[in-house]
DNA sequence: CGAACAATTGATCCTCATCAAACCTTGTGG
DNA sequence: CCACAAGGTTTGATGAGGATCAATTGTTCG
């Protein structure tokens, strides 16, 4: 379906755009759907376009030089995505965007943002709201995987992902849809040792783990483990 | 000794500033000096200066909820830190900078900041370059301590510290100055394990390792490993 | 029912951090 | 000029935390 310009006032980076400027975005702007585990862009690939995804959920990877994979964070619907080429003239993407699940975006092409950019202060500080959130978020997740243990890693990040897209059970519990391996992958670790966590954490009756999902029933205990605040100390 | 407009040039960010701008810049802004280890902010601290380094070193760090110190990166002359501010209005800094020698820095409030990108697009170019470079940067670390062992990751460290400000010694050798706990905090490791590497390397002739200093005697070898192509694998 | 995929569990191994002890280098004061 | 203190460095012993591998057990679906 077609993105209608009201539709990106949701989009934060457009908050403060005017009528005029968001019609213009979505009448050059082009719509660009993948399926699952196919990808929008490659790391490398030059940079031409900046995405805002409008459905689906979108995971930013990279590779090293030995050929192993890392996820740096999850695209959500009406965040924007692929915009270091917004800024450097002939960049490359410095990550790959591969769809979670089937996906469509609306592709802005560089050189509009560009121009757009020189006469709407409001535009780049959107862009440089997003960027420091981002590096803010890289920081700290630099400094979780220094310092953390697994289990502190992965208790927080369930609850950046029930945050993002958490589903509402009863009795105040909150269902996540997620295999082990993805877990383990936006974790940084195996799907093994998430499982193992995962039966622990259910002996004490802190989630309930079934095929391809968990239901947290106690949140409050997730973010004790995730502060570093095992019972264990206290 | 004060700073002159012209110096300002070689700072990435004002690169394209004009006379006036710079004149402005250096006008208004408060030239600070800190004594080594002393700090110029402190995470948690209100935002209310971009900083740009006129002389020294510093370190930006991060400390976890459960107290252990992160070093997140460096700064050298002529480079900006403390930028976070001039986006969001009442922000704090996300980390702490602290003097790795006595410093100096020319302090710019974040009103005039804020004041002149609303007319100066060259600046929020500029801001967001440096933003962008600093967010792949935070990417590849990140995917770094994700995936390589600390061998790999002490070279990588190496390399960089050299590129940024390495001393050529006599027969192509480089050299650093850094204590081995120093390496080590930069490496996310212990100085015994930055030690014991340098032991190894030592013996295989790559380095010589002295007080407070190292000798990079074949750094093509130091690339090999920091690219994960050891020896052993060939 | 069988195939494909997700999850569990145990056994094993490797990498590093941690702790302790000794050694080396440099600078200072008697 | 020596002695000694302080800080940097080395090396060994030990242990914890997870990754890896292999075998087995659900679960879903055609």
């Amino acid at each position: 379906m077609p993105i209608k310009p009201a539709d990106l006032r949701r989009v934060h980076v457009f908050e403060k755009a005017t009528d005029d400027d968001l019609k213009l975005l979505t009448q050059h702007g082009i719509e660009r759907s993948v399926e699952e585990d196919e990808f929008f862009f490659f790391q490398g690939d030059p940079a031409t376009y900046l995405y805002v995804l409008t459905s689906g959920r979108v995971k930013m990877t990279q590779v090293s030089t030995t050929g192993q994979q890392v996820n740096l964070r999850t695209i959500n619907q009406w965040q924007v995505f692929g915009a270091v080429g917004a800024v450097r003239e002939r960049a490359t993407y410095p990550a790959s965007a591969q769809a979670f699940e089937s996906s469509s975006a609306l592709a802005i092409e560089n050189g509009l943002m560009h121009e757009m950019m020189q006469t709407r202060p409001y535009l780049s500080f959107g862009l440089m709201q997003l960027m420091t959130g981002y590096i803010q978020e890289m920081q700290a997740r630099y400094r979780e995987l220094a310092t953390e243990k697994v289990e502190q890693r992965i208790a927080r990040t369930m609850l950046r992902l029930v945050a993002a897209m958490g589903v509402r059970a009863e009795k105040g519990a909150v269902e996540l849809t997620f295999t082990r391996q993805q877990l383990a992958e936006i974790s940084g670790t195996t799907l093994f040792t998430v499982s193992r966590v995962f039966s622990e954490w259910e002996r004490q009756a802190i989630v309930e783990a079934g095929r391809e999902k968990v239901r947290i029933l106690r949140p409050h205990d997730l973010v004790q483990i995730a502060e570093g605040l095992n019972k264990k100390d206290g």
